[in-house]
DNA sequence: TGTTCTAGTTCTATTTTAGGACCACTCAAG
DNA sequence: CTTGAGTGGTCCTAAAATAGAACTAGAACA
């Protein structure tokens, strides 16, 4: 009832995304996953996390299919944490972040981290989106297109229609 | 100090990034605002979100300068919040996220919301990672580059070195 | 064998969230 | 100009999430 609001089941991608992926931690664990971060202590370590917090985390995103767990590379008995090929599709989520914070949450002088083609050390460009032509489309030329009754959010999205003139509900219903 | 932990000054343009956008609720707010929603009412119908968070979010995105707030354009005396131009700069996290969640979390034959190009009606091309040469990257063909000395999480990442070998610390000191 | 690491689990205090009640101001009709 | 509904909030409470510390079992090490 007062339980976190979920968004499993939404119509909309962005809101599902959101529900594996929206909380405080999670998008954090696979930036440092991205990033080679493989063991427990490493992510608690580099993130400054409660470790009952990323037990937590680790364990939903493991259940969620974003990281799977194998035995440890360097041949102890512990195990470590890896991308799996679903959590490696978010890598232009982190992409996108990255370039917005660097964009606009940095002032020009502040050092920060950058993203290189690793062979060369170049800077990549930045994330354009594209029509399947290859024409770069910008915001306002795109829209989002709903199928017949689709909700968005938690709650059912009401037809727009339904706004105008509404007829006066009983407040006793309440 | 159970606050919950700030990223504003981490050094990482990602952590960064979900300090501003990283909660619950952010990104739904902004992925309707992208869709036209603008007035208080509309998001909260929309969402399906408590009012009291909602009027939290909205002070919060305004005064990070994600949205702001104009006299309503139907001419009544209310107001309503539209993106800045660096709320705009999220479409491509929104998209990113849109499109790892079609591609992840919904059944084959399961209903959703995509987006297209307004004029043709045609879906939009997923997004690409590429080199300033136009080269599309993958996740492999990356690295991310740390200046001297930042740390990526809330707490200060010690340098690998660090860790060979550490001396005992004192157990008292707990 | 005993000490230290690693990777957790458990506990508690505090904060955040969800949701409802309440309130002031706006708008439109009579 | 009054009234009733709509809009945009604030405030309150209960439940859940978070942070952080304490504790623990098994692995590694000396």
């Amino acid at each position: 009832m007062v339980k976190r609001t979920s968004l499993q089941t939404a119509g909309c991608p962005v809101a599902r995304a959101l529900d594996v992926i929206g909380d405080w931690w999670s998008l954090l664990i696979i930036r440092d996953a991205f990033d080679g971060v493989r063991r427990f202590g490493e992510f608690q370590e580099g993130l400054g996390i409660a470790k009952g917090m990323l037990a937590t985390r680790l364990r939903d995103l493991t259940e969620r299919g974003i990281l799977e767990t194998a035995p440890a590379s360097d041949g102890s008995a512990y195990r470590e944490y890896v991308l799996t090929e679903k959590g490696r599709g978010l890598f232009l989520v982190v992409v996108a972040l990255r370039q917005w914070g660097e964009a606009h949450l940095y002032k020009p002088t502040e050092q920060r981290s950058t993203l290189v083609e690793a062979k060369s050390g170049a800077a990549v460009a930045r994330l354009e989106l594209r029509a399947k032509d290859g024409r770069v489309l910008s915001w306002a030329e795109t829209k989002v297109q709903q199928p017949a009754a689709v909700s968005c959010g938690p709650k059912l999205r009401r037809p727009k229609a339904q706004r105008v003139r509404a007829p006066a509900r009983s407040r006793v219903a309440r």
